[in-house]
DNA sequence: GATTTATTCAAGCAATCGCTTTAATCATGT
DNA sequence: ACATGATTAAAGCGATTGCTTGAATAAATC
């Protein structure tokens, strides 16, 4: 019996699609498999525990971004290369569209799990996630204090914070918004 | 046997510390009513369930935040007046520091739990919360429409939204800054 | 085709969840 | 002192939690 889609990839889609939708803590393992017409016992055997799933899916797209940006970066400054704040901040947010675009997430999903992580993340980040966090922050924000020297390195750390923080609200946005729409006469 | 705090106040205040620091998700009622150090069968009793429960400590500061907020607007817009964006603006922020100067919540608590409110609302706000919201929206939709008539009723709406998310996100400032104080030479 | 390995399944485990029940205790008014 | 209503306490309810078990099935190897 030939199934199209892996049961581990069923897992992955599935957790990534509540987890979006309702965060990290709401969503139980009944809830994932349920939705991804899958065993209970599938996620212990493929990822581990709960825990693990969830590091995965933390994992997934986030360590592309990184990488990606990581890249960005290199090509702007390498070799004595001077770049502008404007191109870092570039280098710091595009690639989370590249990695979405060669997803099969869509948009909107993609970007509510973003801030999921960013929000949520249940007991920090995953071990093996720290390590890139770092070389991020740190790679940025010297870039940064090159690019504008007039800051200090408090200063960038708390503007990318919420640069970051800003985009990974985006998504979540309430039913107010809509709700004003109808309400407001203009 | 006369005791300092009653028992309801008891468990308003477990429940803001816990909710505050882990997410209303993850906070259980045993959780609450340890730290409380009363029966679990109390919380029941003072506000018939975990539900109302949380939408009690979300009212308990939000309502006079937004009820400051308005009597700021109207000082300011009132009988004809003209108000700057500044001066709206400040009206929508401040009443966050007035009501937790009032209150004997630690500040960072305070916008902990604030934060929580925005991010986290499981299942929405309080029901008896929304025309409280909506007013707040509508006033200050209006009063910046009227102070930057470039603008339109959707782009105040989405600057208001960020307004409201960066300051709910600020003392959420994760390990990483911390993080990058110590990793980072400059 | 037989054997071994990888995967799926139903069932059930102990722990915890929100909540209720019933009885004891407290405070208050007469 | 007694009765009344408000509050607290211990025990336990059914449901759900993450996770494990042992057997059945599918896939791969010989």
């Amino acid at each position: 019996m030939m199934e199209r889609k892996t049961t581990k990839s069923l897992i992955l889609e599935a957790t990534e699609r509540l987890v979006a939708e309702h965060g990290f803590e709401s969503v139980s393992l009944r809830d994932i498999t349920n939705d991804a017409q899958v065993n209970v016992a599938a996620v212990n055997y493929h990822f581990g525990s709960k825990e693990k799933l969830f590091e995965a899916i933390q994992c997934r797209y986030i360590d592309p971004v990184n990488e990606e940006r990581l890249r960005m970066l290199e090509e702007l400054t390498g070799e004595g290369r001077v770049a502008t704040v404007r191109e870092i901040l570039e280098a710091f947010m595009r690639p989370f569209l590249t990695v979405v675009k060669g997803s099969e997430m869509s948009e909107k999903l993609f970007f509510k799990l973003m801030g999921r992580c960013v929000m949520d993340p249940q007991g920090g980040l995953p071990e093996d996630m720290v390590p890139g966090m770092k070389k991020v922050a740190e790679s940025f924000t010297k870039a940064l204090l090159t690019a504008a020297p007039s800051l200090t390195t408090e200063l960038v750390l708390w503007r990318l914070h919420f640069t970051f923080g800003v985009m990974a609200q985006t998504p979540m946005v309430p039913a107010e918004i809509q709700m004003q729409r109808i309400s407001s006469k203009r």
